[in-house]
DNA sequence: TTGTAAGCGTTATCAC
DNA sequence: GTGATAACGCTTACAA
C-alpha cells in the first residue's frame, strides 16, 4: 500500500531526501539545532515548510521513550476551583512544551483508577492526581512505572507523596475562631459530602476541633453534608434551621454552598447577614454582590496549578525540588457581625 | 542494556512467554477478545495480571495508526460554560474509550495555532475547536491531516464545517424584543469584547438589529465591551448611565457582567430590579439569589460538549452524522419590569 | 484458532 | 557535522 502517487502526509524521511541528509541529521535539526551546522539546518527548515511536515508523536515517543505529555486526574471541571487549578496547570505546562492530558472521575475511586491507568497507558511522562486518597493499584502502578507525579489540593502528613495543597483543617479553624470572637455560639455547618471528599472532612473536622477547644459541641442536627450546588445550600439551610436555640452562624464547606444558604435566608424572610463562612475557593466580588457579611477563606487555586506543573516539570528535568509545599490562604473578612443580644 | 537482572515494565513479548503464546494472539486478546479461545484468552489474562502489564500507547499507536485520543482547543477553563462543555466532553469520550487531550489559548489565535499544530503533533485522532474563527493555517493542517473534527460553539452558515452550536443572535434578539415588548425604550449593552470573540459579536449584533427593526438605535456611549469579569461589569454599569434619558434596561453579554452590574447598581443605590439581561449560560438559581429581575438565556453547555463527542465518536468510527447541528436556548424570564413612568 | 514477520516513523549509537 | 542502522513495542496481513 502507499504505492504509486498516493499522497500521505510527509514523513521524517521526506523531508531528508528533499534536504539532501540523512534521518538523523533531519531529527537533530528539529530537535537540537545547535547541533547542526546553519547552513544545512536552513535548508532543512525549508525542505520542512515546502513538505508541511509535522513529526509523528508516537513515533517520537517510540524511540524517545517520552511523550511530552503530563496527565491529570480530577473530580470534575464543574467545580470552578478544579476548574481554575487545572486551566494554569495547562498553562505553565504549555510554557514548557507539555501538553495536558485530562480525566475527570466524579469523585468516584474506581473510575480514578481507571482513568489513572488510561493515562499511563497513553504514555503521559508524569501524573498530577487530586487529594490523598486514592486505591492502592494507583500508587501501586505509578511506582512500577517509575511515573514522576504529585498530589494537588493535598498535604501529606506522612511525607511518603510529593504534594503541594493547603491546610483545609487549618483555615477551617481559622473561620471558626473569627466567628467565636466575634462572640457567636449556636454554630451550624453545612458541608461537602466527607465519604468522598476528603477536603470537605478536613474542613469538618477543623470546625469541629475549634468549636471543642472552646467546649462548644456541634450538635449532629447542625451539621449537614451536601453536594456543592445552589440548591443544595438552600435546603441544607432549611435542614439546620429547626430547633432552638437558632445557629447565629452557620459554617458552609464552600462558596456554593454558603450563596445557596444565603439564598434561602432571603427566600425565608431571614435577616440576612447573619454570619455566613465559607472554606474554599471564592470569587471575592461575588460573594460581596450577595452579601456584604460573609467571611470567606480564599485559596490561590490558579497558583496551585502552576505549582504543581512547575513541580512536575523540575522532576522530568533533573532539577531538584521540595516534595511537600504548603499554600498560604487568606482569611477575608468583609464585614463581621456579633450574635443578636439575647433576649 | 536491559541485560542481566533488569527489571523494567513488562512488554508484550513478556507476558507471550508467560502465556505460551505468540505476540499476536496477546494483542488480539487484549483488542479483540472474541478472536481467540476462551482457554487461551484466560492464560494470556493470567500472565497479564502477574507481570502487572500495562501497554505501550505509543507503539499502539505507531502500529494501529491511531491514539484513540480526542484533542480539544478551547479559549480558557476560568470560563464556567466552556468548564462545563468541556468537562462533558471528557465524560463521553471517556466512556467510548477515547482520552481528551486539552489546550486553552486564552483568546490568542496565534496561540491556538501554536497548540492545534502541537495536539496534531501528539497524534489525536479527532479535534475539537471552539468557535468559527481560526487561523487558515488551522484547517490547513487538519486538511492535509484529513482529520475529523467539529467546531463547538459555533454555526456554519457555509456548511463547509461540521458545528454544534448556539445561535447567539437569536437569542440576543429575543432578548431584546422581550425587553420591547415591555415596553423599554433606553438601552445599554454591557457586552464581551467583540474583537476575539465571535459570540460576544454576534450578541452585540443581535441586540443591534432587534432595536433597529424597531426603530431604536444603541447609541455608542451607551455600549461598552468588557472581558468577563465582575468587576468589569460594575465599571461597565458606571459607563453607561451618563447623559439622559437614563437606559432602562440594561443587556448584559454573559451572567458574569450582569452579575457585577447589579453590584454596582446596589452599591450606587440605583433602584434594582431595573431590568437587566442576560445572554449566555447562566446558573439560573445564582441569578436568582442576586435578584429575582434577570432575563436570561439558558445555554445547555453540558450537552453542547456531549454531543460534539458523540458527533467526532460518530465519524471516527465511520458511523454518518448530520453535519450540522444547532441546540436549543431557553429564554427564561424570572420578574419583567416596565420601564418607569415618564415623569 | 494461532504463529510468523514485516512494518509503523522516530531517535540514538556508533562510526566516519 | 553528518550518515548508517539498530532499536523502540506493538499491530496486522498472511500463512499455517
Amino acid at each position: 500500500m502507499n504505492r504509486g502517487s498516493g499522497r500521505k502526509t510527509a514523513k521524517l524521511a521526506d523531508v531528508a531526501r528533499l534536504a539532501r541528509v540523512s534521518t538523523a541529521t533531519v531529527s537533530r535539526a528539529l530537535t537540537q539545532p545547535e547541533k547542526v551546522k546553519p547552513s544545512t539546518a536552513a535548508r532543512i527548515r525549508q525542505a520542512v515548510q515546502t513538505l508541511g511536515y509535522v513529526a509523528h508523536g508516537a513515533a517520537r515517543a517510540l524511540a524517545s521513550r517520552r511523550t511530552r505529555t503530563v496527565g491529570a486526574v480530577i473530580p470534575t471541571l464543574d467545580n470552578a476551583i478544579f476548574a481554575n487549578t487545572t486551566h494554569a496547570l495547562q498553562k505553565t505546562l504549555d510554557e514548557a512544551g507539555y501538553t495536558l492530558v485530562l480525566a475527570c472521575h466524579e469523585y468516584d475511586v474506581r473510575t480514578e483508577a481507571r482513568m489513572t491507568q488510561a493515562l499511563i497507558e497513553r504514555g503521559v511522562d508524569g501524573l498530577v492526581l487530586l487529594g490523598m486518597s486514592h486505591e492502592a493499584s494507583v500508587f501501586h502502578m505509578i511506582e512500577t512505572h517509575q511515573l514522576p507525579y504529585v498530589l494537588t489540593w493535598a498535604l501529606d502528613a506522612s511525607g511518603r507523596h510529593p504534594c503541594v495543597g493547603f491546610d483545609n483543617r487549618a483555615a477551617a479553624i481559622r473561620v471558626a475562631h473569627h466567628l467565636l470572637d466575634l462572640g457567636h455560639r449556636e454554630f451550624a455547618m453545612i458541608g461537602g459530602i466527607t465519604q468522598a471528599n476528603e477536603r470537605a472532612r478536613e474542613r469538618l473536622e477543623g470546625v469541629r476541633e475549634a468549636l471543642a477547644a472552646r467546649g462548644i459541641v456541634l450538635r449532629p442536627e447542625r451539621v449537614v453534608e451536601k453536594p456543592y450546588t445552589l440548591s443544595a445550600g438552600r435546603e441544607g439551610l432549611r435542614n439546620v434551621l429547626g430547633g432552638a436555640p437558632a445557629p447565629t452562624a452557620v459554617i458552609c464547606g464552600n462558596d456554593v454552598l454558603a450563596i445557596g444558604a444565603l439564598a434561602e435566608c432571603r427566600a425565608r424572610g431571614i435577616e440576612v447577614p447573619r454570619e455566613v463562612s465559607v472554606t474554599g475557593f471564592d470569587d471575592l466580588e461575588m460573594a460581596a454582590v450577595v452579601t456584604p457579611a460573609l467571611t470567606t477563606v480564599h485559596f490561590p487555586t490558579a497558583e496551585l496549578g502552576s505549582y504543581a506543573a512547575q513541580h512536575l516539570l523540575a522532576r522530568l528535568a533533573g532539577r531538584p525540588v521540595e516534595s511537600r509545599t504548603e499554600l498560604p490562604v487568606e482569611l477575608v473578612v468583609r464585614a463581621s457581625t456579633a450574635p443578636p443580644a439575647k433576649p
